[in-house]
DNA sequence: TCTATGATCCCCT
DNA sequence: GGGGATCATAGAT
């Protein structure tokens, strides 16, 4: 497997960087604690004149790292509860990210079970971002992590996808951001199960 | 200090 | 198909 290099996440175009994140391997490797999965689903952010972004409302100490450099980890706690992964996209001072909302458990099955407390490996472990964050032990203290160290990372393991398996929709969660709630930021594999939402 | 709220999920009817 | 869980953040007092 083939670690993406830093300079694919310093590229200016966040939803061409979403669209490529589909079918490369997400990575977490915390104190040796090794799980892996694909990538199916993913949503792009960009930046501050998107009225749905964190990053639109101003630079604030939560927002900072969406503001730096590409190539790391924005992780966001929501409704209490659910840890969400992001990865921040294009040079400093440029707000671009993209949500992870969808990963096919491939390593770790039995780390993943156990943090999430499920039984049996099924649709529902990784499906959405707040269960991709929980499986792969995602917490608001990695804010800011390295995608190209040791601990976390994305890599290409050959898979290729036809154009024709991606499948775009309007961003879930989001219909509050006025015209920007129709943007086409949504990317994931078509049919693949553990893509969250009704369209697949 | 205090309070509202959210890029969600799960269990209950 | 509806509501409760549960807490960091931000903006108001």
């Amino acid at each position: 497997m083939k670690k993406l290099p830093l300079s694919f996440y310093l590229r200016a175009d966040v939803e061409q960087i979403a669209k490529e994140l589909l079918g490369k391997v997400l990575v977490t490797n915390w104190g040796g604690a090794f799980t892996s999965g694909r990538i199916v689903e993913t949503e792009a952010y960009a930046g501050e004149i998107d009225n749905a972004s964190h990053a639109s409302r101003g630079r604030t100490p939560r927002t900072e790292v969406i503001f730096g450099t590409g190539g790391t980890a924005y992780v966001y706690l929501c409704y209490g509860i659910h840890q969400m992964f992001n990865i921040v996209t294009n040079i400093s001072g440029i707000p671009h990210a993209i949500l992870i909302r969808g990963v096919e458990p491939m390593e770790g099955t039995g780390i993943m079970l156990q943090r999430t407390g499920k039984k049996k490996v099924d649709e529902t472990l990784s499906r959405g971002p707040g269960n991709v964050g929980k499986a792969f032990g995602f917490h608001t203290s990695q804010c800011g992590f390295s995608l190209v160290g040791e601990e976390l990372y994305i890599a290409d393991d050959g898979f290729t996808i036809k154009p024709s398996m991606i499948g775009t929709s309007p961003r879930i969660g989001v219909d509050y951001a006025g015209d920007h709630a129709d943007w086409h930021f949504r990317y994931f594999l078509k049919g693949n199960k553990y893509v969250s939402g009704k369209i697949r």
